[in-house]
DNA sequence: TATTGTTATACTCTATAACTATA
DNA sequence: TATAGTTATAGAGTATAACAATA
Protein backbone atom coordinates (compact mmCIF):
# COMPACT_ATOMS: atom_id res chain seq x y z
CA UNK A 1 0.00 0.00 0.00
CA UNK A 2 1.10 3.29 -0.70
CA UNK A 3 1.57 6.16 2.14
CA UNK A 4 0.91 9.58 1.67
CA UNK A 5 4.38 10.78 0.86
CA UNK A 6 6.10 13.84 3.57
CA UNK A 7 6.63 16.47 0.90
CA UNK A 8 4.43 17.58 -0.95
CA UNK A 9 3.19 15.41 -4.08
CA UNK A 10 3.65 17.00 -7.42
CA UNK A 11 0.20 17.83 -9.32
CA UNK A 12 -0.97 16.30 -12.38
CA UNK A 13 0.84 18.14 -15.50
CA UNK A 14 -2.38 16.39 -17.74
CA UNK A 15 -1.77 17.03 -21.34
CA UNK A 16 0.95 19.57 -20.40
CA UNK A 17 3.55 16.37 -19.50
CA UNK A 18 3.57 15.34 -23.53
CA UNK A 19 3.08 19.54 -24.80
CA UNK A 20 6.27 19.99 -26.97
CA UNK A 21 6.06 23.76 -26.02
CA UNK A 22 5.28 23.86 -22.40
CA UNK A 23 8.37 21.08 -22.53
CA UNK A 24 10.82 23.44 -24.52
CA UNK A 25 10.06 26.54 -21.68
CA UNK A 26 10.12 24.17 -19.41
CA UNK A 27 13.80 22.61 -20.57
CA UNK A 28 14.92 25.63 -21.51
CA UNK A 29 14.86 27.37 -18.29
CA UNK A 30 16.81 24.48 -16.94
CA UNK A 31 19.42 24.59 -19.29
CA UNK A 32 19.59 28.28 -19.16
CA UNK A 33 19.75 27.84 -15.30
CA UNK A 34 22.38 25.56 -15.26
CA UNK A 35 24.89 28.25 -17.50
CA UNK A 36 23.71 31.48 -16.00
CA UNK A 37 26.16 31.58 -12.60
CA UNK A 38 29.11 31.29 -14.99
CA UNK A 39 28.10 33.91 -17.54
CA UNK A 40 26.97 36.12 -14.11
CA UNK A 41 30.59 35.88 -13.16
CA UNK A 42 31.75 37.53 -15.81
CA UNK A 43 28.75 40.49 -15.69
CA UNK A 44 27.05 38.63 -19.00
CA UNK A 45 23.58 37.57 -20.14
CA UNK A 46 22.47 34.96 -22.70
CA UNK A 47 22.46 37.19 -25.16
CA UNK A 48 25.40 39.12 -24.23
CA UNK A 49 27.06 36.02 -24.92
CA UNK A 50 25.28 34.96 -28.27
CA UNK A 51 26.28 38.83 -29.52
CA UNK A 52 30.01 38.55 -28.65
CA UNK A 53 30.15 34.97 -30.56
CA UNK A 54 28.41 36.18 -33.45
CA UNK A 55 30.60 39.39 -34.02
CA UNK A 56 33.34 36.99 -33.28
CA UNK A 57 32.31 35.26 -35.98
CA UNK A 58 31.14 38.13 -38.29
CA UNK A 59 33.37 40.89 -37.80
CA UNK A 60 32.42 44.22 -39.11
CA UNK A 61 29.03 43.11 -39.43
CA UNK A 62 26.64 45.72 -38.87
CA UNK A 63 24.23 46.27 -35.82
CA UNK A 64 21.14 45.78 -37.56
CA UNK A 65 22.72 42.69 -38.83
CA UNK A 66 23.67 40.98 -35.57
CA UNK A 67 20.35 41.96 -34.03
CA UNK A 68 18.10 40.42 -36.76
CA UNK A 69 20.40 37.60 -36.60
CA UNK A 70 19.42 36.46 -33.37
CA UNK A 71 16.25 37.56 -32.93
CA UNK A 72 16.77 40.82 -31.10
CA UNK A 73 14.84 43.92 -32.32
CA UNK A 74 17.41 46.78 -33.66
CA UNK A 75 15.80 48.72 -31.14
CA UNK A 76 16.51 46.81 -28.24
CA UNK A 77 19.82 46.20 -29.56
CA UNK A 78 21.30 49.66 -28.95
CA UNK A 79 21.76 49.69 -25.15
CA UNK A 80 22.90 46.35 -25.20
CA UNK A 81 25.70 47.00 -27.50
CA UNK A 82 26.04 50.17 -26.03
CA UNK A 83 27.18 49.06 -22.63
CA UNK A 84 29.29 46.40 -24.56
CA UNK A 85 31.04 49.20 -26.30
CA UNK A 86 31.32 51.07 -22.54
CA UNK A 87 33.01 47.92 -21.12
CA UNK A 88 35.71 48.16 -24.06
CA UNK A 89 34.74 44.55 -25.24
CA UNK A 90 33.14 46.17 -28.61
CA UNK A 91 34.43 48.49 -30.89
CA UNK A 92 31.58 50.78 -32.86
CA UNK A 93 33.44 52.07 -36.43
CA UNK A 94 31.57 53.55 -38.61
CA UNK A 95 31.11 52.39 -41.76
CA UNK A 96 32.87 53.87 -44.84
CA UNK A 97 30.29 52.33 -47.98
CA UNK A 98 27.39 53.24 -45.68
CA UNK A 99 27.73 55.81 -43.81
CA UNK A 100 24.52 54.51 -41.97
CA UNK A 101 25.93 51.79 -40.58
CA UNK A 102 27.92 50.59 -37.87
CA UNK A 103 30.79 47.99 -38.52
CA UNK A 104 31.01 45.97 -35.09
CA UNK A 105 34.06 44.35 -33.73
CA UNK A 106 35.42 42.62 -30.75
CA UNK A 107 38.37 44.39 -28.91
CA UNK A 108 41.36 42.05 -27.51
CA UNK A 109 39.39 42.63 -24.13
CA UNK A 110 36.27 40.91 -26.06
CA UNK A 111 37.90 38.38 -27.21
CA UNK A 112 39.73 37.21 -24.25
CA UNK A 113 36.49 37.81 -22.57
CA UNK A 114 35.01 35.40 -25.09
CA UNK A 115 37.56 32.89 -24.97
CA UNK A 116 36.61 32.71 -21.17
CA UNK A 117 32.67 32.47 -22.04
CA UNK A 118 33.42 29.47 -24.56
CA UNK A 119 35.04 27.23 -22.02
CA UNK A 120 32.02 28.26 -19.72
CA UNK A 121 29.71 27.18 -21.80
CA UNK A 122 31.61 24.13 -22.83
CA UNK A 123 31.73 22.88 -19.34
CA UNK A 124 27.87 23.72 -19.36
CA UNK A 125 27.33 21.73 -22.25
CA UNK A 126 28.75 18.69 -21.35
CA UNK A 127 26.91 18.76 -17.98
CA UNK A 128 23.65 18.90 -20.26
CA UNK A 129 25.23 16.36 -22.33
CA UNK A 130 25.82 14.42 -19.39
CA UNK A 131 22.74 14.54 -17.68
CA UNK A 132 21.29 13.24 -21.06
CA UNK A 133 23.75 10.58 -22.03
CA UNK A 134 25.57 11.23 -25.48
CA UNK A 135 22.97 9.56 -27.86
CA UNK A 136 20.10 11.22 -26.63
CA UNK A 137 21.46 14.65 -26.84
CA UNK A 138 22.84 14.18 -30.16
CA UNK A 139 19.49 13.50 -31.19
CA UNK A 140 18.57 16.47 -29.75
CA UNK A 141 20.01 18.80 -31.87
CA UNK A 142 18.76 18.80 -35.27
CA UNK A 143 14.95 18.50 -34.20
CA UNK A 144 16.14 21.91 -32.31
CA UNK A 145 17.78 23.17 -35.22
CA UNK A 146 14.82 22.29 -37.48
CA UNK A 147 12.08 24.50 -35.25
CA UNK A 148 14.70 27.07 -34.15
CA UNK A 149 15.20 27.91 -37.91
CA UNK A 150 11.28 28.89 -38.32
CA UNK A 151 11.72 32.10 -36.00
CA UNK A 152 14.24 33.33 -38.19
CA UNK A 153 13.09 37.05 -38.80
CA UNK A 154 11.68 37.72 -42.14
CA UNK B 1 3.97 26.20 -39.25
CA UNK B 2 4.65 28.99 -41.98
CA UNK B 3 8.44 29.34 -42.91
CA UNK B 4 9.20 33.04 -43.56
CA UNK B 5 11.56 34.11 -46.00
CA UNK B 6 14.73 35.13 -45.62
CA UNK B 7 15.76 38.08 -47.25
CA UNK B 8 18.85 39.18 -45.83
CA UNK B 9 22.14 37.23 -45.83
CA UNK B 10 22.03 35.38 -42.40
CA UNK B 11 25.43 35.41 -40.40
CA UNK B 12 27.60 32.46 -38.98
CA UNK B 13 26.45 31.74 -35.68
CA UNK B 14 29.49 29.97 -34.83
CA UNK B 15 29.33 27.55 -32.13
CA UNK B 16 25.66 28.71 -31.37
CA UNK B 17 24.45 26.37 -34.09
CA UNK B 18 25.11 23.70 -31.90
CA UNK B 19 24.59 24.94 -28.64
CA UNK B 20 21.14 23.45 -26.98
CA UNK B 21 21.03 26.25 -24.81
CA UNK B 22 20.36 28.60 -27.59
CA UNK B 23 18.47 26.19 -29.86
CA UNK B 24 15.98 25.52 -27.16
CA UNK B 25 15.16 29.26 -26.89
CA UNK B 26 15.02 29.66 -30.09
CA UNK B 27 12.68 26.32 -30.94
CA UNK B 28 10.86 27.68 -28.05
CA UNK B 29 10.21 31.13 -29.48
CA UNK B 30 9.51 29.48 -32.87
CA UNK B 31 6.68 27.17 -31.12
CA UNK B 32 5.25 29.55 -29.03
CA UNK B 33 4.63 31.51 -31.79
CA UNK B 34 2.90 28.96 -33.60
CA UNK B 35 0.15 28.74 -30.87
CA UNK B 36 0.12 32.49 -29.68
CA UNK B 37 -2.58 33.79 -32.04
CA UNK B 38 -4.63 30.69 -31.10
CA UNK B 39 -4.92 31.27 -27.27
CA UNK B 40 -4.85 35.29 -28.17
CA UNK B 41 -8.44 34.54 -29.37
CA UNK B 42 -10.06 33.45 -26.33
CA UNK B 43 -7.36 35.95 -24.53
CA UNK B 44 -5.47 33.81 -23.14
CA UNK B 45 -1.33 33.58 -22.42
CA UNK B 46 0.48 30.08 -22.34
CA UNK B 47 0.48 30.46 -18.71
CA UNK B 48 -3.17 30.98 -18.17
CA UNK B 49 -3.60 27.74 -20.28
CA UNK B 50 -1.22 25.89 -18.37
CA UNK B 51 -2.40 26.93 -14.99
CA UNK B 52 -6.18 25.70 -16.45
CA UNK B 53 -5.20 22.64 -17.50
CA UNK B 54 -3.55 21.72 -13.84
CA UNK B 55 -6.54 22.68 -12.03
CA UNK B 56 -8.78 20.87 -14.40
CA UNK B 57 -6.29 17.72 -13.63
CA UNK B 58 -6.86 18.64 -10.22
CA UNK B 59 -9.52 19.86 -8.68
CA UNK B 60 -9.24 21.34 -5.40
CA UNK B 61 -5.79 22.43 -5.15
CA UNK B 62 -4.20 25.23 -3.32
CA UNK B 63 -3.07 28.15 -4.83
CA UNK B 64 0.52 27.38 -4.23
CA UNK B 65 0.83 24.00 -5.08
CA UNK B 66 -0.15 25.23 -8.53
CA UNK B 67 1.99 27.75 -8.74
CA UNK B 68 4.76 25.90 -7.50
CA UNK B 69 3.86 23.27 -10.52
CA UNK B 70 4.40 25.53 -12.73
CA UNK B 71 7.10 27.18 -11.76
CA UNK B 72 5.52 29.89 -11.04
CA UNK B 73 5.80 32.14 -7.89
CA UNK B 74 2.91 32.53 -5.88
CA UNK B 75 3.47 36.23 -5.34
CA UNK B 76 2.86 36.15 -9.33
CA UNK B 77 0.03 33.46 -9.16
CA UNK B 78 -1.78 36.18 -7.35
CA UNK B 79 -3.00 38.74 -10.28
CA UNK B 80 -2.96 35.79 -12.20
CA UNK B 81 -5.61 33.52 -10.69
CA UNK B 82 -7.44 37.01 -9.63
CA UNK B 83 -7.70 38.00 -12.89
CA UNK B 84 -9.19 34.44 -14.01
CA UNK B 85 -11.86 34.56 -11.19
CA UNK B 86 -12.99 37.60 -12.61
CA UNK B 87 -13.76 36.15 -15.47
CA UNK B 88 -15.68 33.62 -14.34
CA UNK B 89 -13.69 30.86 -15.36
CA UNK B 90 -12.02 29.70 -11.70
CA UNK B 91 -13.66 29.72 -8.44
CA UNK B 92 -11.62 30.29 -5.48
CA UNK B 93 -12.94 28.42 -2.24
CA UNK B 94 -11.69 29.11 1.46
CA UNK B 95 -10.47 25.37 2.12
CA UNK B 96 -12.75 23.77 5.28
CA UNK B 97 -9.29 21.69 6.64
CA UNK B 98 -6.93 24.54 6.08
CA UNK B 99 -8.18 27.93 6.60
CA UNK B 100 -4.87 29.14 4.86
CA UNK B 101 -5.12 27.78 1.75
CA UNK B 102 -8.00 28.71 -1.41
CA UNK B 103 -9.36 25.30 -2.98
CA UNK B 104 -9.47 25.88 -7.08
CA UNK B 105 -11.62 24.33 -9.64
CA UNK B 106 -13.08 25.22 -13.22
CA UNK B 107 -16.17 26.86 -13.63
CA UNK B 108 -18.49 25.62 -16.29
CA UNK B 109 -17.36 28.57 -18.54
CA UNK B 110 -13.64 27.67 -17.58
CA UNK B 111 -14.63 23.81 -18.75
CA UNK B 112 -15.88 24.77 -21.75
CA UNK B 113 -12.93 26.95 -22.67
CA UNK B 114 -10.17 24.83 -22.01
CA UNK B 115 -12.32 22.27 -24.25
CA UNK B 116 -11.59 25.08 -26.23
CA UNK B 117 -7.80 25.78 -26.05
CA UNK B 118 -7.21 22.06 -25.77
CA UNK B 119 -8.88 21.41 -29.41
CA UNK B 120 -6.43 24.35 -30.64
CA UNK B 121 -3.21 22.83 -28.55
CA UNK B 122 -3.70 19.67 -30.61
CA UNK B 123 -3.50 21.30 -33.75
CA UNK B 124 -0.42 23.08 -32.41
CA UNK B 125 1.17 20.23 -31.74
CA UNK B 126 -0.36 18.90 -35.10
CA UNK B 127 1.71 21.40 -36.85
CA UNK B 128 4.76 20.87 -35.06
CA UNK B 129 4.36 17.24 -35.63
CA UNK B 130 3.67 17.72 -39.32
CA UNK B 131 6.51 20.22 -39.27
CA UNK B 132 9.41 17.89 -37.71
CA UNK B 133 7.60 14.33 -39.03
CA UNK B 134 6.64 11.89 -36.27
CA UNK B 135 9.55 10.21 -35.68
CA UNK B 136 11.85 13.26 -35.04
CA UNK B 137 8.55 14.80 -32.94
CA UNK B 138 8.49 11.33 -31.05
CA UNK B 139 12.34 11.29 -30.55
CA UNK B 140 12.02 14.83 -29.30
CA UNK B 141 9.89 14.46 -26.25
CA UNK B 142 11.83 12.34 -23.98
CA UNK B 143 14.78 13.96 -23.83
CA UNK B 144 12.92 17.57 -23.25
CA UNK B 145 10.96 15.78 -20.56
CA UNK B 146 14.22 14.88 -18.85
CA UNK B 147 15.38 18.41 -19.09
CA UNK B 148 12.16 20.12 -18.28
CA UNK B 149 12.22 17.87 -14.64
CA UNK B 150 15.16 19.22 -13.62
CA UNK B 151 13.53 22.30 -13.07
CA UNK B 152 10.94 20.87 -10.79
CA UNK B 153 10.87 22.87 -7.34
CA UNK B 154 12.11 20.32 -4.68
C1' DT C 1 8.37 28.48 13.59
C1' DA C 2 6.62 27.45 9.03
C1' DT C 3 3.21 28.01 5.44
C1' DT C 4 -0.70 30.30 2.55
C1' DG C 5 -1.97 34.07 0.37
C1' DT C 6 -1.23 38.94 -0.15
C1' DT C 7 0.66 43.81 -1.38
C1' DA C 8 4.10 46.71 -3.08
C1' DT C 9 7.85 47.25 -5.82
C1' DA C 10 11.77 46.81 -8.93
C1' DC C 11 14.18 44.95 -12.66
C1' DT C 12 14.63 42.68 -17.05
C1' DC C 13 12.73 41.60 -21.70
C1' DT C 14 10.22 42.73 -25.32
C1' DA C 15 7.21 45.69 -28.37
C1' DT C 16 5.69 50.16 -30.83
C1' DA C 17 5.92 54.84 -32.49
C1' DA C 18 8.54 58.36 -34.16
C1' DC C 19 12.63 60.57 -35.38
C1' DT C 20 17.68 61.51 -38.15
C1' DA C 21 20.77 60.73 -41.58
C1' DT C 22 21.82 58.43 -45.07
C1' DA C 23 20.87 55.36 -49.34
C1' DT D 1 10.95 55.49 -50.60
C1' DA D 2 13.57 52.43 -47.90
C1' DT D 3 17.14 51.36 -44.50
C1' DA D 4 20.52 51.94 -40.21
C1' DG D 5 20.59 53.60 -36.03
C1' DT D 6 18.41 56.12 -32.33
C1' DT D 7 15.14 57.79 -28.47
C1' DA D 8 11.28 57.37 -25.57
C1' DT D 9 8.00 54.62 -23.69
C1' DA D 10 4.82 50.95 -22.51
C1' DG D 11 3.82 46.32 -21.49
C1' DA D 12 4.89 41.79 -20.17
C1' DG D 13 7.39 38.52 -17.13
C1' DT D 14 9.90 37.71 -13.17
C1' DA D 15 12.23 38.78 -8.64
C1' DT D 16 12.53 40.19 -3.49
C1' DA D 17 10.83 42.06 0.93
C1' DA D 18 7.43 42.31 4.13
C1' DC D 19 3.05 41.39 6.09
C1' DA D 20 -1.53 38.93 8.25
C1' DA D 21 -3.80 34.80 9.15
C1' DT D 22 -3.35 30.22 10.17
C1' DA D 23 -0.94 25.81 10.97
Amino acid sequence: MTQFPEVMMALDLGPLDSHVGYLLRRAQLAVFADILPSLAEHDVSPADYAVLTVIDRNPGAGQSQVAETLGIQKTNFVPLIRRMEARGLVLRTPSARDRRSVALTLTPQGNALLADLHAAAQAHIERVRSHLGSAEYDSLLEPLQRLASVSRPS
